[in-house]
DNA sequence: GTTTGAAATATTGTTGACAATCGCCAACTG
DNA sequence: CAGTTGGCGATTGTCAACAATATTTCAAAC
């Protein structure tokens, strides 16, 4: 498993190190249960231990990997009915709660920043770019989340999103279309614009539930037993 | 403010930082504002700034702290009508989910380890210590969480339980009394006991929702669906 | 008196070396 | 031969010094 260097320049190197794993992991470079030694990404990424230790304890409260005193870290599972049982209601509730407040602060140029954002996903979803797609979507919502200025509600949707990510990643390919994506985001922007407060709630708590985009998935009732134990630190 | 050394031993001492700042925070020896300077802390608790800032990163995770590049890390507002409305369902959600999981693994021996916790509970109760039941009211959820072997829900529960304590701590002294919430223990574990378990969900539920332990607060939101609010924050 | 900008200061970000702990396995003991 | 113990290699945990960055200070210009 070969990871090359860094993103963006100007940011913590921890940060650099998150993202880069983060995305190998959704992308599937790394799969669960891959062993991840501080000294091999440190080579590889061509930096001290400290900032890695520090991305693989953010990763670690991010759900996408799982670590153990002085045995080493491994890649977690993301991938499992848990994530989307659990995952998709909390979403909800977050951004249900953020809209309320971010709904009021909005004016033109927040709304013409979403729209800015359906056109690049429209763009993107012609050309097939799933991976823009994903991007953008996530982009959408965090900026509700953003300008409702609620300091846990966006802490805590920064915490899921890496699994509601891998979730997206992991759907993509079975959903109809990425227009559609990019149709059903202008349409919520619709709702939000219209300044009904109601149904702005209503369209963006469906958009969320999204019944076709989680019609493909396996759903059983059985307990899925997770890449490991939680030391709860 | 002065903080005194390490609780237990035989833990690392980033686990040691995390829990002595999340418990000054919670009791109110720190407050929202209050800055947490790296150094500071390595020459109060005598260890070096490695595990000082990887304590740090975990609390912000936990929503306790805030941090900004090179410019520090201060204590966060937990006591905002925010995290009530927003957490509450969210435990709910995790905690519904999870005893699907858990109530079809539970033998003797964990309803026997529910029935110890909610025992001492009383007995905390009874002497008046508020402390201790919060800690325990914690454990019995917990055990849930953690017998459901669901990775993903018992990782985000224990995201959000520091602020959930904190919130219980708020709210301990307008609670009627102590006692009533071991009696309620009392009574889930019954409902979990009685091999109902539409009965067990809906008295989970209820316990979660307890419409009496939030009437104290200075306002009631409500938390899934469209009504009024106010700023938080 | 206000503004500007560069140096000084305070604080976090990063590093490389050293210490502590764990799991494994061979040697030992009964 | 089963079980225990003690060393060994692998890996994470911790430290103290150094680098980079943001904020503050303060003098000079307008």
């Amino acid at each position: 498993m070969e990871l090359r260097a860094v993103p963006r320049q100007n940011r913590s190197l921890r940060q650099q190190v998150a993202e880069t794993l983060r995305s190998a992991i959704i992308h599937g470079e790394l799969n669960p249960g891959d062993r991840l030694r501080e000294e091999d990404l440190s080579d590889q990424l061509d930096m001290s231990r400290g900032p890695i230790r520090e991305a693989l304890r953010q990763l670690e409260q991010e759900g996408l990997v799982a670590s153990f005193p002085y045995r080493g870290t491994v890649v977690a599972d993301v991938w499992g009915d848990e994530v989307l049982a659990v995952l998709v209601p909390i979403r909800a509730t977050l951004e249900l709660y953020a809209l309320r407040h971010a709904l009021r602060r909005f004016e033109e140029p927040d709304f013409n920043a979403l729209g800015a954002i359906v056109d690049e996903m429209q763009t993107a979803a012609e050309t097939g770019n799933l991976a823009r797609v994903i991007e953008l979507d996530m982009a959408f919502h965090r900026l509700i989340l953003e300008r409702s200025e609620l300091f846990h509600s966006l802490q805590l949707w920064e915490m899921i999103s890496p699994r509601m990510r891998g979730l997206f990643y992991r759907m993509g390919p079975h959903h109809t279309s990425l227009q559609e994506i990019a149709e059903q985001h202008r349409e919520l922007l619709a709702a939000l614009r219209s300044g009904d407060e109601q149904l702005a709630y209503a369209t963006l708590e469906e958009h969320i539930a999204e019944p076709r985009l989680y019609a493909r998935l396996p759903r059983g009732p059985e307990p899925h037993s997770a890449a490991g134990d939680d030391d709860a630190r």
